[in-house]
DNA sequence: CCTTTCTCTGACCGATCGGTCAGGATCTGA
DNA sequence: TCAGATCCTGACCGATCGGTCAGAGAAAGG
């Protein structure tokens, strides 16, 4: 009476992953997923209670993590907030890529069903804490574009070792992230400089 | 006989890009851009010879300038093609965001049908253009992150006018694109594969 | 007036979607 | 051997999708 669902459960998530990967969450069918099985469409419907419960047990493990990220984010202000908010979603995006170019940017449609609406939130709260203590429109500017962009890039980072992409998008974070109010020496970019 | 097809035409179109935005291209439907407009799908499909029609009618100008941008960086290499690309892809987006905006992070599908797969290619060598001369992983990770940023980050940027935006978009592209490699600037990190 | 052209509608089509259901295999434990 | 739980299937459901079609209604021109 041990075997709860022998293997079947585990292959078709892993069958699903690949879908939505490929084809994204809602251009997936669950037809689509049982072929990639092998087996019939009722047989997924059989291990899930739907399609959307397919969709939260393999965005389980993210999600958590999100919520961890964001538990520690809280208790900090300022510059603190902002570099444990970028180091913390650059490791989550590193380690949960795969799981995070699924969703392919139905983030929007997705985060507006209500079972994602906490999501929503924190994506919030993270990315004032990125924007950090300029506060600024400029700096919000910069933070909303480093979310973005590494949410939807990290799809083509698939063959991107850990150990590689981590520094990069570190670097990247610390390039783009306007850390402070002080004035830089460097000179801000206009299409009217020396060629 | 002058009247080809008085006004339906435009209002269909706004009405549709009114709803692609809040819910996307596949997730909008004849139906519903009809109810917007107030009449019968069937008006719909009289004005547009379909759902696809619509989206490259919508796209036709944002589609133009980024072939034009695609030509002047065609004939750069190297700090200049990465400059030309860099604020060239801001413009478009600063000018252009309401419309890429309602793909929604839909590009990836969207792109992989053969009315599109131009896009894709100038896309690619946009990426190419904006990793500059260093060339390098790390580079090319800053400019995937960038253009994807600016392309799915733009939809949250309809409130802010576009002699803000453009600047500071342009700063941040400045700030994370690796510009060189020759000897003055910071040290890349982590990069022993010159010579 | 009638005819033609343009604009638009409601009914309808086939396909596909997520999901349900009765029942057939298959296995387990007694 | 039999009973019951588990696993899975084919058939089916209502809803919705993009798209077609015959024809109604209005306008224009003779």
């Amino acid at each position: 009476m041990i075997r709860r669902t022998p293997r079947t459960h585990g292959e078709i998530l892993a069958a699903a992953a690949r879908r939505f990967a490929v084809t994204g969450y809602k251009g997936t069918s669950l037809q689509d997923i049982a072929r990639e099985v092998g087996c019939s469409k009722a047989a997924v419907l059989y291990h899930f209670a739907g399609k959307e419960a397919l969709l939260a047990e393999l965005m389980a493990g993210p999600i958590s993590v999100l919520c961890e990220l964001d538990e520690r984010i809280s208790a900090l202000t300022g510059a603190a907030a902002q570099r444990v908010a970028a180091e913390g979603f650059v490791d989550l995006a590193v380690r949960f890529r795969g799981e995070i170019a699924l969703l392919r940017g139905e983030f929007p449609e997705l985060l507006a069903q209500p079972a994602f609406a906490h999501i929503q939130r924190i994506s919030e709260r993270l990315i004032e804490a990125m924007t950090g203590p300029d506060g600024g429109q400029d700096a919000r500017v910069a933070a909303l574009v480093l979310l973005a962009g590494i949410a939807e890039g990290c799809g083509a980072f698939a063959d991107i070792p850990d150990e590689e992409l981590r520094p990069a998008l570190l670097a990247v974070a610390q390039r783009v992230l306007v850390t402070a109010a002080p004035p830089p020496p460097r000179p801000t970019l206009d299409h009217q400089h020396q060629d």
